[in-house]
RNA sequence: AGGAGUGUAGCUCAGCUGGUAGAGCAUCGGUCUCCAAAACCGAGUGCCGGGGGUUCGAAUCCCUCCACUCCUG
C-alpha cells in the first residue's frame, strides 16, 4: 500500500513569551471543528521536568482547553533528559497520535531537541558514567589541553572556553574510543523524511516580547514559583542539573537564603528570560530551513498559516 | 546661606603626575549534532554636565555657570 502523501505534524516553534501555545491550542480547535483530533506534545526543555510546571511555564489543567497534552512535566527532575531521550520519547508519542489518526502538534523552544527528532542525532553510545564525571570534574583549560592531545581536529574547532563542548567531545573519544567527527558522520532516527511537516516559527517584534518576558516572573511569584524551589532545593539534587538551572530557581535559592531582595529576584529573572529569548531568537532564525514559515507579527491567525493543514 | 563632594557609554564605574577614553553588565550580531532555560564567539553604541581660559595638546590644570548628594546653620 503506498500512501500519497506521509501523515501531518505541525510543529510551533519560537523564543519563550511568543505566545506559541497559545497558537497551539488555537491550531488544535480549529482542527477539532473540522471533524479532527490533535495532540499537543512538548518541545521545550524545562517542561519535561515534574518538578518545574511554575517556573517553567507549563499550561495549567484548565489552560489546555480539553486538548490532549503530552510530554509536559513528564521526566523526574533527578534525571536529565537529553535531547536524543526526549526524541526518542516524541518519536513514540508521535506514532501513536499518528495510528490514532489524529494530528501530533509539537510546541516548544529548544531549537536542539527539533533538530534532534527531525533530522536525527550521530549514534553515539551512552557515555560512561564515570568518564563523564571525570571529565566534568576537570576545569576548563585542563579539558581542552587533553582535548587537544586526544582529539586535536575538534580541539582546534572550539573556542578554548567552550566547556560545554569541549568535556561532551573528552568523554565521547575516552569512552568510546572514537572521536566525535567520527561518529558524526552518520545520523540516525530523524522521522523528518517520514511526515509532511507543517512548521510555523514565531518570531515577534523584540520590544513586544521582552516586555512579555518581564511581565512573566511576577505571574510565576502568583502561581507559588517560590514553594516550587523550595521543594526542589529539599530534594538536594546536584545543582549542575537542569532542573536547577531553570531560570529562577537560583534567583529564588537566593532569595530564601536571604542574600538578595524580592525586587531583586524580579530583575535577575527577567533579565535572564529576556538572554534566553535573544538566544532563541537568534536560533530560530537562523538555524531550521527556510521554508520553516516565519511570523513576525504577534498577531497570528491559524487559518491563515496551517491552511493546508486545515485542508485537509 | 556657608562647607565638602559628585557629574565620563543605556546602567555601575576605571581613567596616576595633561598626549582627544575603557571595563563589567545591558544592547546588537553570530555559533550550535545527546544536561541547550546549556556553553561559547564577535561588535563600543561617547559633544568625558555647559561655557570660557592656560597649553603645541585638556576627561585630566584654572575660572565660571548648571544639576545632584551630604554636612553645618
Amino acid at each position: 500500500m503506498v500512501y500519497a502523501s506521509t501523515p501531518p505534524l505541525a510543529l510551533i516553534a519560537g523564543p519563550t513569551a511568543s505566545g506559541k501555545s497559545d497558537l497551539a491550542l488555537q491550531l488544535a480547535m480549529a482542527l477539532r471543528a473540522r471533524g479532527r483530533e490533535a495532540v499537543i506534545i512538548n518541545a521545550d526543555s524545562a517542561q519535561v521536568y515534574a518538578d518545574l510546571a511554575v517556573l517553567s511555564a507549563r499550561p495549567l489543567l484548565s489552560e489546555m482547553a480539553g486538548i490532549e497534552h503530552r510530554l509536559f512535566g513528564t521526566w523526574d527532575g533527578a534525571k536529565a533528559c537529553s535531547a536524543a531521550d526526549w526524541a526518542a520519547a516524541a518519536k513514540a508519542v508521535i506514532a501513536e497520535v499518528q495510528a490514532a489518526d489524529s494530528v501530533p502538534i509539537l510546541v516548544g523552544g529548544t531549537g536542539l531537541y527539533l533538530r534532534t527528532l527531525l533530522d536525527g542525532i550521530a549514534p553515539v553510545p551512552a557515555i560512561d558514567a564515570q568518564v563523564r564525571a571525570q571529565v566534568r570534574a576537570l576545569p576548563v583549560a585542563d579539558a581542552y589541553a587533553a582535548l587537544a592531545r586526544e582529539d586535536p581536529a575538534r580541539a582546534v574547532a572550539l573556542a578554548p572556553a567552550d566547556a560545554a563542548r569541549i568535556s561532551r567531545a573528552l568523554e565521547v573519544v575516552r569512552s568510546t574510543g572514537r572521536t566525535l567527527a567520527d561518529w558524526q558522520k552518520e545520523r540516525t532516527g530523524g522521522i523528518g523524511e517520514c511526515v509532511t511537516l507543517h512548521a510555523a516559527i514565531l518570531l515577534p517584534d523584540r520590544d513586544w516580547l521582552y516586555r512579555r518576558c518581564d511581565g512573566r516572573f511576577a505571574i510565576m511569584l502568583e502561581r507559588g514559583a517560590i514553594g516550587e524551589v523550595e521543594a526542589l532545593l529539599a530534594r538536594k539534587l546536584d545543582p549542575a542539573l537542569p532542573v536547577m538551572r531553570a531560570i529562577g530557581v537560583s534567583e529564588l535559592a537566593n532569595w530564601l537564603r536571604g542574600s538578595c531582595s524580592l525586587d531583586e529576584v524580579l530583575a535577575a529573572g527577567a533579565q535572564a528570560t529576556r538572554n534566553y529569548a535573544k538566544r532563541q531568537y537568534t536560533w530560530f532564525r537562523r538555524q531550521p530551513p527556510p521554508e520553516w514559515q516565519r511570523l513576525e507579527s504577534s498577531n497570528i491567525k491559524c487559518s491563515v498559516h496551517f491552511e493546508i493543514l486545515l485542508q485537509q
